[in-house]
DNA sequence: GATGAATGAGGATTCATTCAT
DNA sequence: AATGAATGAATCCTCATTCAT
């Protein structure tokens, strides 16, 4: 019956604490970018800069946290659409919910290619999202929805795209990258075009020049 | 006879060392992002800090002036391409360029959003290299190569968008960006589709709250 | 049972160390000048350089902070003073504790005018100081002790003036103030003298060219 | 006929120089303190940096030049006063001719203690300017002008003090040290005033614990 | 002799991380 | 497990001084 007494566990005011911590992190990165200092997260979280480094070794394993927080979310919402009835419709909402996740995050293009990115879990969890997405992707490719020469991982790619092409506006305009989803989904769906001229990534090691794929 | 002396003078020097400087720093930026110490900079330059700050008075300056070079880089290729027969091919020559620009500088999506990008002359660049483009698109849009509702300024943005989107598989395929670039031109070509769902941005002021456009 | 505890808590290492760095402080300040380094002055308290900033977040704080300490101590031999029997007496007291005090001090003559002086809590002890000298100065000038057109912002005044005298023999001759304060006394004394050629200042705002009192 | 020609000789150029530097170091000095740079001198001159190395091998070495000066005007001042008919109000006059050098000077008070003041010309300029006031003291003093235990040593020390008494007031009030000098001139008058409590300094060795007098 | 570019030691300050309580 | 004080490496930048032209 543990976690049902009235007075909080130790154990119990840990796991609040890491939801804490990953709240404000994730807020603080979110504005701020990835320089924000560890004791600013802390102040946020309402803990000291020592619980932090408790819950992560270090300010990349808060960061890799974070990530796999966003893939997860990412992973799942794919998952879901996977039943979906209309599976062109099914990878629109996908990078619908995508880029806008993306879009609340400033921190996202800043950490492409950082260590934290090399973070076994973080890998495996892209490895995940590219595997579920490309599903996602054949079923629209089967329906007819988009045309024949794109994988998932393209899918995967874009959503980071989009949202880099928005990121100059967001300030003012907060949905701009309405704007620019839809223009690469027309993209995405020219089947008249000629075939693209570079073959698909086949893997997505980020920022791994030995994997020449 | 100005410039025929054999012995270099400390002026031709100073270019020199300008120059050096420049190139350490794009290089150091594009592959270290925009944190790269300026005392790596000066290492890679070969030459002593002080020097660093003799030719640019801040850090922000430094990347202002890098910042500076690919815009004018970038200007001067649109007003090229603003004699080419065919308007169409002229902005996909366009955009080719620009993403290989952006492909070598790993920088370019962090330095949104700076300091940096708040220098006048910075700004001033990026209004040009706009009002360029602008011409670039709408003799395109004249011609019938992309659709009506395509504004210069999508175009530059996506030029990051384009970037972003294989930046995480540059270091093991430098060319990558070709397949975006195209799908993206996919995008922009396809008449049939129905009007983008979000008005294109009429100024380009990065990050400014206040332009609400 | 507080502060029986045989362990030293971190807090009262805190206070320790805070205790440490403000006599290095005074005591480089005082040996060298407004410009030692807050490294040397880290070093001469036995603690890093990160603990000097941790405890005063710049170095016009800490420089404050010391300023503070004898202005504090200053105002409490005043105050105590105001109790004397002979007002006359309990002045030139005050006078020697005051220049004994900066004497110890090579740093108080290159303070002024800098910005630490404008701290709100320097300015505001400054003013205090005053005021209680004025009311030291009220005592004595009222038993005679003193000629009538002295203030207490003289007498404030007049204490780095003495220290200054003999401050360039001070290596040499640690207690060569004394004659130059018995001296200015007697210039405080002079009853017959004519009135002084300018008029008392009003209130003693250090630096600050809008106080034309 | 050396400088009598048209042409200014590279020797006439080089002396004008120093004039100018020595000017402008002097008023950057008195503005704002010792801690202004050599290139903000040698921009207030107008030459360029490394011409102010050429005249003055060190800042040490330009900060003396500049003390010289105003010793070399305090010397001939005394010079010329020793002529005067009355003693006292001679005294009187060169002190407030010295009050009046350091009022403009804010360096003044810095430089005392500084490496500088041990430049060799320095402290015998110091020398010739004590022996040249203890012949103005003495005739002073022999005209009953002054008490009997007053040296011309004393008198050099009061300036700087006297200075330092009002110079907390100059920003607001430039001429306040008349106050302050004419109260130490009624200390060194009270012939009836007890002995001074310490004895005189017989040497000015500024700053050197060697020189216990 | 004058110039001003280059040098590099040194300074204030920040911040991830460690550790005693 | 939480705290927050201490650490010290790293950063940007300044400035006296040197030296090639």
């Amino acid at each position: 019956m543990t976690g049902t007494t009235g007075a909080p566990s130790a154990r119990a005011d840990m796991v609040r604490n890491r939801h804490l911590l990953l709240a404000a992190a994730t807020a603080a990165f979110a504005e701020c970018g990835v320089d924000v200092s560890m004791g600013e997260i802390a102040q946020r979280a309402g803990v000291a800069k020592g619980t932090v480094f408790r819950h992560f070794a270090t300010k990349d394993d808060l960061l890799a946290a974070i990530m796999l927080q966003l893939l997860d979310r990412l992973i799942g919402a794919a998952d879901r659409l996977l039943e979906a009835d209309d599976a062109g419709e099914a990878l629109r909402e996908f990078m619908t919910t995508g880029v806008e996740s993306l879009a609340a995050d400033r921190a996202f293009c800043e950490v492409i290619g950082r260590p934290s990115l090399q973070h076994a879990e973080v890998r495996d969890a892209i490895d995940r999202l590219c595997e579920v997405v490309e599903a996602l992707t054949d079923r629209a490719r089967e329906s007819g929805a988009i045309r024949s020469d794109i994988t998932g991982t393209d899918i995967v790619l874009l959503l980071g795209g989009i949202h880099q092409t928005a990121a100059p506006l967001l300030p003012a305009q907060p949905q701009a990258w309405r704007r620019y989803l839809e223009l690469a989904f027309d993209g995405l769906c020219s089947a008249d075009a000629r075939e693209l001229p570079y073959p698909p990534p086949t893997v997505l090691r980020i920022n791994d020049p030995s994997a020449v794929g």
